[in-house]
DNA sequence: GGTTGTTTGTCATAATAATGTCATGCCGCA
DNA sequence: TGCGGCATGACATTATTATGACAAACAACC
């Protein structure tokens, strides 16, 4: 998915105060500062949520927002209206012309962050939701709950992100390196033995039935989560 | 519950732009544009509301209207009919063959949806307005009462929705954002900590009978209502 | 309109759990 | 036996959550 923002504001200040923030958490802002820009970066940049200026010359933005709604390509979009403080009538109309949400003037950067995220939250389909069984080993990322042959197990968060990987990736063996990527996420920097403390650790918390032996240890490559001993 | 509206109507543009205002609210449209289609989405599609034309062609809209409230699985289902202007036979005619209500061409989208929301709202009273009860713990939606053991609990109207959704969302974890998100709502900003000042309330409230144990904090995800320990 | 009592959101701080690192001991393999 | 790689327990550091207090917003009531 991509982190693309497309702002659609005629104001510069505001528009680039948006961006900055934006910019600041991850996302990827893109301008455009009338209606007929707005069209074009839409179509250029696939943005994967639209900021939207009630207020734009050149067309209003209940008009660009029905453009995108109606569009079988672009229906899905998000779309979160800015409005000025008081202009009840425009919300209802912008949402009525299909914004997802509005925000209105003025607004902290917090809580622009917070709806940018809810939305896109709501926006994206579920994935990686289902159950999954190996074993006699049952974990539901739904619940966030480990069960060995029905008993609940204990574990902390890593552990937790880590066996949720395991379990989709059977048989195959990571190493340290790679699964730091994977379930740490890339860009932090922890030493790789301390993969080993957390394979320990996921080890003690599913001994209960013994579990702990479908973690295998490859001597000089890394760890394989197995099915067969 | 269902948010399907089956959409009765033989002019392509005024389906979908019923379509398109019932679909940015969060119900889903299913269309038919004549008499035996209605009849075959009808079964196909199982909605909890339908939209009908008076004038379709090949059947009046009397005569599907009769067809669903003649029909025991179906007469439960709501039926708002759609007239030109002025009809005031057919609105009676409408009414007779079982209607729950009408409207008049040409309508906002806010009446619409205020009708469509009016109607299901009606037909089912049961939706959202059924006591509940979880090891123990009492929810009436109706009488806006929590026992425990059959003593009263006291608490804010945040928390009471807060343990609503709970109670009708076991077992499942719920990050800070999704409980705003579901329990405070879209639209109104509030930081994600002030989940835990709630979270810490609720509990509070319900620990008479040792039921706060039932909120569950998960560490790096968020908190689960759970009936197992 | 003013008063009283609730409810609410936020903050500062305390409490707790998780994490990463290290030192040490173990094991397999040449 | 010696070596490199791995396992394990302990521990300081960091993250995350719990809690109490407070002021603003709100509602109900004279």
């Amino acid at each position: 998915m991509s982190n693309k923002v497309l702002i659609v504001e005629d104001e510069a200040s505001i528009r680039e105060m948006l961006g900055f923030v934006l910019e600041q958490n991850d996302f990827e802002p893109v301008y455009a500062e009338d209606y007929p820009t707005a069209v074009d970066k839409l179509a250029s940049t696939q943005p994967s949520l639209i900021l939207l200026d009630w207020m734009i010359p050149g067309g209003s933005g209940v008009k660009f927002a029905k453009l995108v709604k109606g569009d079988e390509n672009t229906k899905e979009l998000p779309i979160i209206m800015i409005t000025a403080r008081g202009e009840e009538d425009d919300k209802v109309q912008g949402l009525e012309a299909g914004a997802d949400d509005y925000i209105t003037k003025p607004f902290s950067p917090k809580e622009l962050l917070a709806r940018v995220k809810a939305v896109m939250r709501r926006a994206a389909p579920a994935s990686g939701e289902d159950e999954i069984r190996v074993n006699g080993l049952h974990l539901d990322p739904v619940c966030h709950r480990v069960t060995a042959n029905g008993e609940h197990l204990d574990m902390g968060p890593t552990e937790f992100k880590l066996l949720h990987f395991f379990m989709t990736h059977l048989e195959r063996v990571y190493s340290r390196e790679q699964l730091l990527d994977y379930v740490w996420g890339t860009n932090v920097y922890v030493e790789d033995r301390t993969v080993d403390v957390h394979i320990r650790r996921l080890r003690k918390a599913i001994s209960l039935h013994g579990h702990e032996k479908m973690i295998q240890t490859v001597r000089g490559a890394g760890y394989r989560f197995s099915k067969k001993s």
